[in-house]
RNA sequence: CGGGGCGUAGCGCAGCUUGGUUUAGCGCGCCUGCCUUGGGAGCAGGAGGUCGGAGGUUCGAAUCCUCUCGCCCCGACCA
């Protein structure tokens, strides 16, 4: 045994389990849903101290470590400049940006000695633009782009899956500073090309979907996906060209108009306390798409009608920017029932004294039934432009399965992933609230062009455990492994196993490959199921073969293919392998 | 913020309905010894608990009531 102050053993790049920490677990801790999740904690990754707020363990700091530094690596060649901003900041600082309604109770607020309202960051727009408007007054200094890696603090109103959505989180952000938009699309470029490199590095697969920009402001934005059954988002895929997007932003092609003659006069039918769409619709026997569902939403005091198809769901998202409006939201029960004079669920669009937005998919259907604006009354037969005429025809619904390709036409497909990555093209959102303008050649002034690019380093890691475990625990990829190389003697107490053992990781560690000693001791069994748990991508055993034949064995945690080696040539060995799972 | 569920040893759980023979239990882990060494062994002994917290009902509360704190799930919300 060494005493803990015998620490001669552990190099920089190496570690013996006995030495450090590594709390495995047998049972999934009772509070993880996903995979990940439980694999973190199992694996002795991380450790919960409370809702959405985690510790990292010499493993969890470790994969961090190497996610951080792929991050840098890539940023660094792209050109941009790493620097720190502070993680509080003053609140009047968001007041000139107008992001704390934005924010609202995600904002995590506090008031210090002096009875100054100070924020946690969220995120670090307005800190940079504040920044910079002091030291970038001239064209020349741009273009720039400065990143910082960061905590970020949000106070989500539901923290879960771990790691995937916490209140403290590890995020790279980077801003971009440019003299006009030709700039800034130049800049978006080569964050967008270095996101492709980040995440290729770490062997994540990934797709790159068009999204809105919700909460960040600017127009053309960008969300870097990774497909998983667990994600929060919603992403519309083309089956068969490049488009995908967000389900917030995503556009589903035109819908034909329907091909059926108007012939059948309105008709009025009693539907007594039949109100959802789901009960008219078995009801009358119709089906949903044959119906028009009409919703009243609310803003700045003003009321207006939204129609979409039965079957369909409104988009709030797209309504809002429809109506140039930051909120909206649905109106209550007492509005419907005074501009319908009907109980809700019998709201239909004819006779209607207010403002009517259709979905372009209402205006193309045809005999169609709809809420009579009468109690326990609905109309049959009704078309557009017959019956009833609307002020304004817009893409307001959410796409959904069956849909088409906006920009092939053929089938989109509906599916989940986790973001991990975000960028914006602000513009000068900020520049210009914040006041950050620059000189041009002819002595002008004008706003600072800006850009913002977002990665979740925690994201990256448990979406990686997403795609990359098996029932044994998690599998690795060489990249972002904590340590490259394990190696387990199956009896710490048998003294030729062990001087081989410390022999070969000595060896390893000359040559500079990362490699933990499993010096711990348990049976052979034990630390087999823990190696795999912990997903270490190349297993050295020294135990039976070596016994037998004098032969180390190989394994290699993604494919269990085993192989073996004498002593003297595991070194090259190793390294080839290693090479080969870059 | 609305709905649901759960807090009992480091971890995973039983006990609660019907209050008292339960000195509060089980599995894993932990400590000591023996034994064992290629897929989470075995035997023996042992440590570890304000039953989340406060108040109440009662002769008596892990168990019933009230309040409170924490955590999880569904929804709403969300760079």
């Amino acid at each position: 045994m060494f005493s803990p102050l015998d620490l001669s053993f552990n190099h920089d790049n190496t570690m013996k389990w006995t030495h450090t920490l590594i709390p495995t677990l047998k049972e999934d801790p009772n509070d993880a849903e996903v995979d990940s999740h439980k694999l973190m904690v199992r694996s002795g990754m991380i450790r919960r101290l409370s809702a959405g707020v985690y510790s990292y363990l010499p493993l969890g700091i470790k994969v961090l470590n190497k996610v951080n530094a792929i991050i840098r690596e890539e940023m660094n060649a792209a050109g941009s400049v790493e620097i720190l901003l502070p993680a509080l900041q003053s609140l009047s600082i968001f007041e000139l940006s107008g992001r704390i309604s934005v924010f609202g109770n995600d904002l995590l607020c506090m008031t210090d000695r002096h009875g100054k309202e100070i924020a946690l960051s969220p995120t670090h727009e307005e800190v940079i633009t504040d920044l910079i408007k002091n030291e970038l007054g001239s064209y020349k200094n741009m273009p720039l782009i400065l990143y910082q890696i960061q905590t970020k603090f949000r106070d989500e109103a539901r923290p879960r899956f771990g790691v995937l959505r916490s209140r403290e989180f590890l995020m790279k952000d980077a801003y971009s500073f440019d003299v006009d938009a030709d700039g800034l699309n130049t800049s978006y470029q080569t964050m967008y090309d270095t996101y492709c490199r980040i995440l290729s590095r770490c062997q994540l697969d990934y797709i790159v979907v068009e999204a809105d920009t919700g909460a960040m402001g600017g127009d053309v934005s960008h969300e870097f996906m990774v497909p998983n059954l667990n994600g929060e988002d919603v992403i519309a895929k083309c089956t068969k060209c490049d488009y995908a997007a967000n389900l917030e932003k995503a556009v589903a092609a035109d819908i034909e108009p329907e091909d059926e003659a108007i012939t059948e006069e309105r008709k009025e039918v009693s539907t007594p306390n039949i109100c959802t769409i789901h009960e008219v619709s078995s009801f009358l026997g119709i089906e949903p798409r044959r119906m028009v569902k009409t919703l009243f939403y609310s803003y700045q005091k003003s009321h207006i009608a939204v129609l979409v198809r039965g079957d369909h769901e409104v988009n709030e998202a797209k309504l809002a920017k429809q109506l140039s409006q930051d909120t909206i939201e649905l109106a209550d029960e007492k509005t419907v029932t005074t501009l319908t004079n009907a109980p809700v669920g019998f709201a239909g669009p004819i006779g209607l004294n207010i403002h009517i937005i259709a979905d372009r998919a209402v205006v193309n259907m045809k005999n169609c039934v709809v809420g009579g604006n009468k109690a326990d009354t609905h109309l049959m037969n009704v078309n557009f432009e017959r019956d009833f005429t609307v002020d304004q025809i817009a893409d307001i619904r959410f796409a959904v399965e069956g849909d088409k390709c906006p920009k092939c036409n053929h089938l989109l497909s509906i599916s989940r992933g986790i973001e991990i990555g975000h960028v914006f093209k602000l513009g000068t959102r900020y520049s210009k609230t914040l006041g950050a303008k620059y000189l041009n050649k002819t002595g002008k002034e004008l706003p600072i062009v800006m850009g913002s690019y977002g990665i979740g380093i925690n994201r990256i890691i448990a979406a990686t455990i997403e795609r990359s475990h098996d029932k044994d625990g998690i599998v690795w990829p060489m990249p972002l492994a904590p340590y490259e190389v394990l190696v387990v003697p199956v009896n710490i107490k048998d003294r030729s196993f062990m001087a081989v053992a410390t022999k070969i990781y000595d060896d390893l560690c000359e040559e500079g490959v990362e490699v933990l000693l499993d010096d711990r001791d348990q049976r052979p069994g034990f630390k087999f199921k823990d190696a795999d748990l912990i997903g270490i991508p190349i297993r050295i055993t020294v135990g039976k073969s070596y016994k037998e034949r004098g032969e180390l064995e190989i394994k290699v945690r993604s494919s269990n293919e085993i192989s073996f080696s004498s002593p003297v040539n595991i070194v090259p060995e190793v390294k080839t392998r290693i090479q080969s799972l870059q």
